[in-house]
Parts: C-alpha cells; sequence; structure tokens
DNA sequence: ACCCGGTATCGAAGCGCTTCGACAACCTAT
DNA sequence: ATAGGTTGTCGAAGCGCTTCGATACCGGGT
C-alpha cells in the first residue's frame, strides 16, 4: 500500500506539498506539479480514505437510506438509487446504502460516527420518526418524499397533487364524468407515505372544479385483487369510463380485465398511469401516462446535497412538475 | 463529538482501556467495564469510523458494484442489494453502494484507498474484466454470478443448468415433446452474462436425453415483442405445448397473447417461467415457476465474504439447488 | 541597496483510534 | 517468604493524511 510519504520521497518534495497538489488548496509550481503527478502514476497511490476522513473531518461519503419494503415501486426505488449512486461519483462522493430496517438508529449511528457527510432518505412518511434527529443535527440531508412538515427540511419529489390534478384534467377534456382510481395497497395509505394522498387529493379538488364524480379504491397488485377492484368499481359506478391507476402491478391486470370484459382501451374506457416510462411501453396498450421521474429525483437529492455541504444556499422543496405523454391507452368518450 | 479520551476521563480510566472495552481484545474486570459502559451511555459516544478505520486498516465496510443498466430483472437486483445490506448489517459491516459505470477503475479505487475490506460483484459477465483484478488483490470479494473460469474467486449463484433441466422434466412429465424457450433480450446473450446460456444449456442437454424438440427465442421484453416472437415460434413449430420464459416482462404478455389466440392455459399450452415468486403469484394465471432466490443470494454472498474476511475456508462456487413450484400454468398434454 | 508583497515549499502538530509492551497487583505453588 | 504466572490497566507510538504557520526566494518600486 503506497503512501503519502512514498510519493513525496520518490517526487523529492514534502508530504504536503502532495497533499496540497492533490486538493489544490495552495499554489503549486508547475514543474512540482508534474513531478508529482508522474509519480502518483508511476507508485499507483489512492490517498487512504480512512486517514483522510480523519484529518479532514469529511469522509466523502452520502449515506442513503433505502425502505426495506420490496413491496412497491421496486423499479422506482432501484432507478433512484442508482441515480444517486452515479450523480454523486461525479461530485466525488461515493454512496453508503443503509436500509430501513434500522430506523432512527442508523442516522445516529451514521452521524454520530462519521461514517458519512450527509444522508439522503428515500421513502419518508409524513409523520416520520427520523426528522427530528435530522432537524437536531447540523449533517446535511435531503428526502425523497414530502413529510407534513417541511420546516428546516430539504426535500425533493414529483408533485404528486399536480399529477392528480393532469390526468383528471386530460379525461374530462375528453369528455369523461365518471373516474375510477385504482391507488396503491391499502397499507400504502396506512403508513401514510404522503404521495398517494397527494395525489388523490390533487386529483379530486380538481375533479370537483370541473364537476367530475371519482371513485377511490386502493387495490393490492396482481390479478386477483385488480379483478375484486374492478368488479366493485362497476358495481358501485356502472359508468365509469376513466380510469386513473397508481399502481404498476395492477395495470396489466387491468387491461387484461377490461379485454376480457369486452371493453375495448380506449373505445369504451380510457386508462391513465402513474407509473415508470418503461412500465407505460411496455402495457399490452402502450399507456397514457404521467411518468415518475425516478433518475432526476435521485440526481436532484443529490445536487441539492452537495449544494448544501459547500455552503450554497438550497431551496427548502424542489417538486418536480409532471409531465402527461398522450399514449394509445386514453381517447375522447364516442358517443354514450 | 464526543471522542474516545472524553469518555475515558468521564468514566476515570484510560483510552486504551476503553477501547478494550469496546473491542473486548483483552480482559476487562466487571466494575471498570460497566463504569466505561455507563460513560458511554450518558454521553452518547460513537467511535469515528475514519479514526478506526486508520488505527485498525479495517473500514468494516463491504463494496457491492450493481450494474448500471436498468433494463433487466431490476427487482430481482433490488432484492439481492437489500439482503445483501440487511445481512452484513448483522454481521458489523456497512455496504457501499458502486455502481458498474466504473467498470474496473472502481475496483482498483476501493481497494487501494482501503475504502472497504472486501466487495460484492454483481452481474458478473463470462470474461469479465474485472475479474484479474481480484485475482491479483488480497482483498476478499465474492461474486454473484458465474463466470467461465471460476478458479481463484468466489461465486453464488442460482444453478441455472439444474434449472433448466427442471423445467425440461417437468414438461416431459406432462407430456409435451415440443418446447419453446422464450429467454432474456438478444443484449443479454450478446452481453455473455452467463445464466441465460447456462439455463438454455441445461435445457438443451436434458430434452435431448428426454427425446424433446427445443426451440429457443430471445426476447425483448413488452407486449409487441413478445408478439412477433410467439408468431415467430408458432410458424416454426405449430406443436409446440410447453413454454419456458425467463423474462420477466415477458410472461404476462405471453399469456394475453396465448388467450386472445384462444389457447387455454394449462389446457392446451403450459408455461413455466424462471422469475422471483412475487411474479409468479401476480400473474394473470398463477404460474408453474422456478424462483430466483434473491434473498438468498445475497445472504449467502455476504456470508461468505464474512467467513473469507474471518479467514475461514470458503467453497469457491455455491450453486443454489432451483426449486420448482407448479401452480396453475402448468398440466398434463390432454389428447393430441 | 532596501523594503515590500507574492509565490512556492517545508516542518510539525494533530485528527481519534488501536495496539504493543510495561507494570502493578494479585494469586497460587513452592 | 519467594519465584512465577495471571489479570487488569496504563502510556506511548503510530496509522496516513490535512493544515497552519514559518521560511526562503523572487521581482518591483523607490
Amino acid at each position: 500500500m503506497v503512501t503519502l510519504a512514498e510519493v513525496a520521497q520518490h517526487a523529492g518534495v514534502s508530504a504536503s506539498t502532495v497533499s496540497y497538489v492533490l486538493s489544490g488548496k495552495r499554489s503549486i509550481s508547475a514543474g512540482t506539479r508534474q513531478r508529482v503527478e508522474r509519480s502518483i502514476q508511476e507508485l499507483g497511490y489512492h490517498p487512504n480514505a480512512g486517514a483522510r476522513a480523519l484529518a479532514s473531518s469529511k469522509s466523502n461519503i452520502i449515506a442513503l437510506m433505502v425502505p426495506l419494503r420490496t413491496d412497491m415501486y421496486v423499479p422506482v426505488m432501484m432507478e433512484i438509487a442508482i441515480a444517486v449512486a452515479t450523480t454523486a461519483r461525479i461530485h466525488g462522493y461515493d454512496v453508503l446504502l443503509l436500509t430501513g430496517e434500522e430506523g432512527p438508529d442508523a442516522v445516529r449511528r451514521v452521524t454520530g460516527s462519521g461514517l458519512a457527510d450527509a444522508m439522503i432518505l428515500m421513502d419518508v412518511e409524513l409523520d416520520d420518526e427520523r426528522l427530528p434527529l435530522l432537524r437536531d443535527t447540523d449533517q446535511p440531508s435531503v428526502l425523497i418524499g414530502l413529510p407534513a412538515d417541511t420546516s428546516g427540511l430539504t426535500c425533493v419529489d414529483l408533485d404528486f397533487g399536480a399529477t392528480g390534478a393532469l390526468c383528471v384534467e386530460h379525461l374530462a377534456m375528453l369528455g369523461h364524468r365518471e373516474i375510477a382510481v385504482v391507488g396503491e395497497a391499502p397499507a400504502v395509505y396506512e403508513r401514510h407515505t404522503g404521495f398517494a394522498e397527494r395525489t388523490l387529493d390533487g386529483l379530486r379538488s380538481r375533479a370537483r372544479e370541473l364537476g367530475l364524480r371519482v371513485l377511490h379504491r386502493p387495490c393490492e397488485g396482481g390479478y386477483d385483487a385488480m379483478a375484486a377492484t374492478l368488479a366493485r368499481i362497476f358495481d358501485e359506478r356502472p359508468g365509469t369510463t376513466g380510469f386513473v391507476v397508481q399502481n404498476e402491478s395492477a395495470v396489466e391486470p387491468l387491461l387484461a380485465l377490461l379485454r376480457q370484459q369486452g371493453r375495448a382501451v380506449p373505445e369504451d374506457v380510457s386508462v391513465i398511469a402513474v407509473c415508470p416510462e418503461q412500465v407505460a411501453l411496455q402495457a399490452s396498450v402502450r399507456l397514457t401516462s404521467v411518468a415518475i421521474p425516478a433518475q432526476e429525483m435521485g440526481r436532484r437529492a443529490v445536487e441539492q446535497l452537495v449544494a448544501k455541504l459547500d455552503g450554497r444556499e438550497t431551496d427548502e422543496v424542489v417538486l418536480l412538475a409532471p409531465e402527461l405523454t398522450v399514449r394509445a391507452s386514453t381517447g375522447p368518450l364516442t358517443g354514450g
């Protein structure tokens, strides 16, 4: 294992000079710099992370807490995680992967031990028990998701309220008057993760303004659950012609069931999904959808965090504007 | 930030004593131990990770390299990653998340800087360019996946050869004679990730022994791609009655297409999927499947790695035995 | 010739921890 | 009573780096 001192000796300079070449914190003459850089190359030197962290009180590591549950939106989570890792590398940070399992203790452990310089939390609940700790510590953090009280926190999320509104507007424009919302599993609502409720609220209030009727039904993923949910929906509101689906694993079953019941998409009923692009593109009908910009969310979260670490000012809440892409699953209500 | 020295002073002992209480590497009297532990509690002490790493040359971090591509088996990857993180914590390690993006450089960086004590690589290609580096360094590593040459490496994977054989045996037993294999996207084969080929090899050789005909077609995920693939299959082998699908995102489209063509599952054709349990359970037909034991793979990888770090002997290759679960998508060939 | 402000480099201290050798204090076994 | 072995604790060195003066050198103004 090559050390700074060895590089210094090889280049015929002092250790501190090598350090300054590396960090650029003091000016170094071109000649010296080149000699040092050549020595680094030749010896294959890599700074020791532990020593660096100890001396500088900076680990250059960002902790990412992902939910332990793998029951929902897994591809989204993964995409966010990968975007976080990739963006962090660009800014010179590595990413430590923590699972939600440890809960608040993980926050204490990481802040206490100086393992990471900052953290990103995913799957934030409305009244998350980790939030007081974050407010207390001076370690920067960014949430992906929106808790009830954002004061003193920095959050990045899709504007789910606007997402809901957007869906309902599109359907209204096409002439639909009765909308069914196929939501996430009941557990998601009980957990108060926020995004599901926010979508619903945005959707409902816009629907009220536009005079549409909305029926919301949570739904576990899968074919059987969707079948039961769909039956209940048509039972209660036979006139339903528009569907908004916010549950990846209910999308394909819904399409299959509608087909089976002889309801054509989009001639008889329209379907909008709130899901990643890939799901919308791979479904048996190319879906009109509002994309969940997972990559963008991960990227923005890191950028906010790096800004904080650099002492720059950051926004309190970054809400990404939803975009609706019209594809083959929605169309005008023809006749009656 | 509380330090060891402060704890020592508070407890009225020397710093080294506190260190030994923490590590248990020397005997400490019960009284002293309790006093120190109380001080640690009261002051809320957490050892500084950097200092510890520097002094002990151990970071207690495991690096996990996940593929950058999010085009395949994402839930499997995520589940593995989470299992790795969870299991690592149990053994006192944290997990550093690296993306495949940096490639071999990441290996150099991590081993060189002492950022991590060991690494786990996912998505290993048959002739992966990172392997020479791993063989060269004395840093322990475990691969999830199976390269062409495993000498000097430790690998954990599902026994995909046996998986293929198992599928064909089940279909043969039910009386099927013509089998179609719907494989991964062509890109996966071109990349030589191994598992796809191994499944196919196992399947083919068992089919030969049992006298079945096999037709293999790679398939991009999604409805349209599956439709094209299916058309080609029935065109070439109209007598096909058994399907083996090794591509999550082709499963549901296949079922929908068969239904649409009036072929009943399992009365007319049988379908076996190689996929995570959840996919098999949520499909529109409950699928007979061979599960991909993602959690088990992550867990075993960490356990192998920890064994290595502890200086214990490890297996070179851990192949998990596949298990076929019979559900509603396969049945005996009725009549002809 | 002299002082001045830059610029380039060095030396030393110190970050918080682990670990080794030393050393008391005690307990047997002679 | 004394040598020899345990057991529990301490002090100091050192891990590899950053960073803060200090120093030496240079050219320009007077």
